[in-house]
RNA sequence: UGGGUCGUCGCCAAGCGGUAAGGCACGGGGUUUUGAUCUCCGCAUACCAAGGUUCGAAUCCUUGCGACCCAGCCA
């Protein structure tokens, strides 16, 4: 059983704050937030910094944010807001105030005034190529814009006039007065403001200028209170300018910026660009397609919180850029759903089995646990007859060396039934075979034979009792660990990333699955119910993830 | 090649000068009416490399090497 929820290893953040607590920096208060910007949908990647946050909020006694970064309305959207809020609150985490950047235009606004009146900010006319051209190179330092010497009150006058709507979108930008020949780019006089007419989706058409991430970010930090402001290691070379807009507009606290290495999930991608592409062009069934890494679709998938929290928890927390390998997510899913999940059985590919020696209209009402070490999960019936389906692959014409399921004249364990032998195999004219004749010991109902030991166990399922259904088995989408290394991360598509299979048969319980329930179908894999496309009474499973399978095939 | 960051087992990751935790993966044994679960055992004389300091170095110093990030009016 995993300790991991209760008992979290340590890692530097946990570090750093146990030091700020030890010398009372913050006044021993701890406050995050998690930041999105509702311009996509949220991914397992997303749910790492979403687990950080709130989890070291709740983990000292603090507070975390849910804080909508939306400072660029033109690829913003109500959608992604809703989604993201839903997301969140799926994982189990409360936000202790819900913000909005947009909430603080107005203070950013003044902020910006002040910055000017101080001489450090000046309204540039240089057009977007030419501050690239002005920028230099990493290896070169920048050349100064004409209107780095603009008077104070000219730039008031401009700023002012840039938020009355006086001037064409990029006519002018708003810039920190900095250092062109810092080493770090980020320190260029990086823009601050610029002119977009675009309608935003909380404050409307209230603003035609709109402040940049840098500016931003670290002054909602500080508006909120926030103690630890954590983000991912690109922000590393923003840092210097963070701390520089804090000081210079004096902020009546200053958030400390702490860097960690982003997830890395091999086999999958999480650019919002590409996964929206996949979206779009139709490569998958929308952002819920169980195939996508993200929040949604995990979720559609069968996915846990607990597992997905579990899964933030055990990749650790560090500086160093690494690659999570698929099978610790699904062993984190695996162990929540063993745990947890109902058992069941289906059969996917029903090869019909009909006991010669059983009575025509007999039905036994089996009792069978519904999981075999719980027992306070109760049991269920599952009814027995004379012809049952079980799996075509657990039969085998000419098996392969250990193989212990059917065989001709051999012996098999009807999983919570009887012990069957195959005595003959009825073929078709093509040579296929369309069903087995079997015999059953009736000495065998939970109990072993006398004599002689049935290794085998299988899985089955009434033919008139058990229900069709449509399961959807899903693999990794790629077929490489890392998508974004190719040229075209389309061409690495996995081609068999979704196989639907249409005739299988569940038992009779199933046939009142619960969308929320998941179930183990037993030998095969965990499944849930797909709410959406098992609508008017047709049974569709998505399988989340296989069982462990340690039978070494050739 | 300017700046920033990072190098400990196949993949993550502890370690913070006292003689290499743990997890995943993998290999093997046991239990089992799921080839699942559970359980037991194994899995880095070695920490990017080379020097140095020290009684003692993954931890300190020096010099190399390798990887990642940065030149949006994106976040």
């Amino acid at each position: 059983m995993s300790t991991n929820e209760n008992q979290p290893g340590p890692n530097f953040i946990r570090q750093i704050i146990n030091n700020d607590l030890k010398n009372n920096k913050n006044d021993g208060k701890v406050v995050t937030r998690f930041p999105p910007e509702p311009n996509g949908y949220l991914h397992i990647g997303h749910a790492k910094s979403i687990c950080l946050n709130f989890g070291i909020a709740a983990e000292y006694n603090g507070r975390c944010n849910l804080r909508f970064d939306d400072t660029n309305p033109e690829k913003e959207s109500d959608e992604y807001v809703e989604s993201i809020k839903r997301d969140v609150s799926w994982l189990g985490f409360e936000w202790s105030e819900l913000c909005h950047a947009s909430d603080y235009f107005e203070q950013l606004y003044d902020y910006a005034v002040q910055l000017i009146k101080q001489g450090q900010a000046y309204v540039d006319s240089l057009s977007a190529e030419e501050i690239r051209a002005y920028r230099g190179t990493l290896t070169e330092p920048g050349k100064e814009s004409p209107d780095r010497s603009r008077s104070i009150e000219e730039n008031l006058d401009l700023f002012q006039r840039m938020r009355a709507g006086e001037f064409a979108d990029g006519q002018y930008v708003l810039r920190a007065k900095i250092d062109m020949a810092s080493p770090n780019m980020n320190m260029r006089d990086p823009a601050i403001y610029r002119i977009r007419r675009v309608h935003h989706q909380r404050t409307g058409d209230d603003w035609c200028i709109y402040p940049m991430y840098d500016y931003t970010h670290c002054i909602s930090d500080a508006m909120e209170g926030i103690t630890h402001s954590l983000c991912t290691l690109e922000f590393e070379d923003h840092r210097p300018l963070y701390d520089w807009v804090l000081d210079e507009v004096k902020t009546p606290c200053h958030p400390q910026q702490i860097e960690f290495a982003r997830l890395q999930l091999e086999y999958t991608i999480v650019s919002k660009r590409k996964l929206n592409q996949l979206v779009m062009e139709k490569h998958v069934n929308g952002w819920d397609d169980p195939r996508m890494p993200t929040i949604a679709g995990l979720r559609r998938a069968g996915f846990t919180p607990k597992a997905i929290r579990d899964f933030c928890e055990r990749i650790g927390l560090t500086k160093q850029n690494s690659w999570i390998e698929m099978g610790v997510l699904e062993y984190c899913i695996r162990e929540d759903l063993n745990e947890n999940a109902l058992r069941a059985m289906a059969v996917l590919q029903p090869l019909r089995v009909v006991i010669d020696n059983y009575p025509e209209n007999q039905v036994e009402q089996l009792e069978v646990s519904n999981h075999p070490q719980k027992p306070e999960m109760g049991k269920r019936i599952v009814p027995f007859s004379k012809v049952v389906l079980i799996e075509r692959d657990d039969f085998a014409e000419v098996p392969p060396p250990k193989y212990k399921r059917l065989v001709e004249g051999g012996e098999v364990r009807l999983r919570g039934s009887y012990v069957i032998k195959c005595n003959e195999i009825v073929k078709d004219a093509d040579g296929n075979i369309v069903e087995l004749r079997c015999s059953y010991d009736p000495d065998t109902l939970g109990k072993n034979p006398e004599g002689r030991k049935v290794k085998g166990v299988i899985h089955w399922v009434s033919e008139q009792h058990s229900h069709p259904a449509e399961l959807r088995l899903y693999n990794r989408l790629f077929s490489v660990p890392n998508p974004d290394n190719e040229p075209n991360f389309l061409d690495v598509i996995n081609p068999d990333s979704l196989e639907v299979l249409t005739d299988c048969r569940v038992e009779a319980s199933l046939g009142t699955a619960d969308p929320d329930n998941r179930y183990q179908f037993e030998r095969t894999g965990y499944f849930c119910l797909d709410a959406i496309d098992s609508a008017g009474g047709k049974l569709v499973f998505n399988r989340t993830v296989t069982l462990r399978d340690s039978f070494e095939k050739d």
